[in-house]
DNA sequence: GCTCAATATAACTCAAGGTTATGCAAATTG
DNA sequence: CAATTTGCATAACCTTGAGTTATATTGAGC
């Protein structure tokens, strides 16, 4: 036996309103409407659902047990709504987010805070990588957002860029340490002291590189490589090694006090730090909200940065 | 946002198959059938249910939300149909069953028993009450089916009542008394002793007065008044007093072996005990199940007296 | 690049379900 | 008890959704 959902729905509705012409209000449809579509209910059962003869349309026990059914429909139905609102709303989904380990860890991780306290209901997928791997893993769907530096002719083909802050890296010591003081200070003489080396995949390893070979240290000494941001702080905070990180990473951790960076330029190839994301991506709109909000972020991040640096020129 | 079940059904379906073509197979319908109707549901929500331009057609995190409340609806209207089923077969619902308080405890409460068994889910609303009670509610719709007994020609209007055994009473004492190993009793013989007396408003006190009347005896000694068949049977098994009970209750209580009836026949005006319905009632097939199912507890009970008292006349 | 399989579209038909108008019967009221 | 009110059923009509078959289109795999 065949059942229509739809005549379930309308029998719960006139079970709970108490008559044809009440659930046909609820249900904002007319009357006869209703009618015709119980008869032909009851037609198809061969059995009554309302006591007949009876005016104010008292159900049968039939009746009232398929209502129990039209009930749960009509709450399954109210929440394939409610979820294609929320969906619709970005307010539900999950994002798949990647970038380079120590930006997301810095810089990222709290952005992701934020947006989750305002949307409990989406679910963040993180995971982390470098530029090749974040392009292939967009470029396949397997990913929405992806935060690297990347220079700005390179955005790859079906991609869409979006440059958030400059991707310019500080060497970063302990606030103590020897160098920290020196007013002018020449590439040689950072020479002496050991290297917190980023994993060599890294774009920042690269940076490495390109400045010891400035100061033509060929053979600079390693003493820690491969830790996490937390881990490389640790390690910077309790000895003389130097590190490279990209300047908004340094910024964030500002608070802490622990850390600064050595008053010298580091010259490497142009690019900005952004937002990377398959363009056909967009159309989910959990992706495109977190999208804005981390792009909120960020504008509301280079705004700060730039007020204290000011502020660093003006005194202080 | 007004979304169709059958569309969500549709769709759970299509997931759970993996894909159109198997989806229209198990809901017996054409793969482009499916295809406009989903397309129409993604056209209402403005979002898409499937990745596009994948072949296995694979949900959205939007689509597989809202296949699983599909899901729900669908088992919601096949639960519906299961439910409408055994309506119809009679193997759910409920029967409200009322009758004179000796013969449904006696002789009525073993068949309910029996026919529970076969059915869990029907749900058996008993209650007592004489002849002018049962027929008002039958009358009324407050009941489906009494057990009770009627005139043959007092069957009243827009009842039906279907015979089922005489409606013969007899006198009832414990099997040790005095007056059992008696073969041939005068009725002046029962004078002495003390009676248990139905309610007044049994048919059974009536008969009682017609007994101790044709005895001439006016003030007959009541030992015990007001109780089931339980105490009655309890106070007769103490004692010598008498009692008038249905032969079929008295039958009933045959395989304790303490009590009998005495050989003499009492005069009452003719009646048969029957079941007495509406006859609109039996448009209910739980009803009608129960119905047929005492009438052939009856039949199969007749027998068995029958038998019996050939049995007794030819020895044993 | 070709082939195959699966989905989308087209064109058409039919039935379900929407409407208003109206009839009819049960409840209520004086 | 008659009259009135109220609520459900029916009629007639129309729109729309959904079913069909035939066919175009497009990923996927070789």
């Amino acid at each position: 036996m065949q059942i229509d959902p739809n005549h379930l729905i309308i029998l719960a509705a006139v079970v709970d309103e108490g008559g044809l012409t009440q659930g046909a209000a609820a249900l904002g449809r007319s009357q006869p409407s209703l009618s015709r579509s119980l008869s032909a209910l009851e037609a198809r059962l061969g059995l009554p659902l309302f006591e007949k003869g009876r005016r104010p349309l008292i159900a049968t026990e039939l009746g009232a047990a398929l209502a129990a059914q039209g009930r749960m429909i009509r709450a399954a139905a109210a929440e394939a709504s409610m979820q294609a609102g929320l969906y619709a709303g970005g307010k539900t989904g999950a994002v798949r987010v990647a970038g380079t380990p120590v930006f997301m860890d810095a810089v990222i991780a709290s952005m992701i805070a934020g947006f989750q306290q305002a949307n409990p209901n989406v679910r963040i997928d993180q995971s982390y990588g470098y530029a090749d791997t974040l392009i292939r893993d967009l470029q396949s769907g397997a990913l929405d957002v992806a935060l690297c530096p990347l220079p700005p002719d390179a955005v790859p083909e079906g991609l869409a860029f979006d440059e958030i802050l400059q991707g310019r890296n500080v060497i970063a010591c302990r606030i103590g340490h020897p160098l920290a003081r020196k007013k002018t200070l020449r590439l040689s003489d950072i020479a002496p002291y050991p290297w917190i080396a980023p994993p060599t995949a890294s774009p920042l390893y690269q940076d490495l590189k390109a400045i010891l070979a400035e100061i033509e240290v060929d053979d600079f000494r390693v003493s820690f490589s491969g830790g996490s941001i937390s881990a490389v702080r640790t390690v910077l905070e309790g000895s003389d090694s130097l590190t490279i990180l990209p300047y908004s990473v340094l910024f964030m951790m500002r608070h802490h006090k622990s850390l600064t960076a050595l008053d010298i330029r580091i010259r490497h190839a142009p690019r900005h730090l952004g937002i990377l994301s398959a363009k056909s991506s967009s159309d989910r709109p959990v992706v495109r909200r977190f999208q804005r909000h981390l792009a909120h972020e960020f504008k509301s991040l280079a705004r700060t940065i730039t007020h204290q640096q000011q502020a660093s020129v003006w005194g202080v």
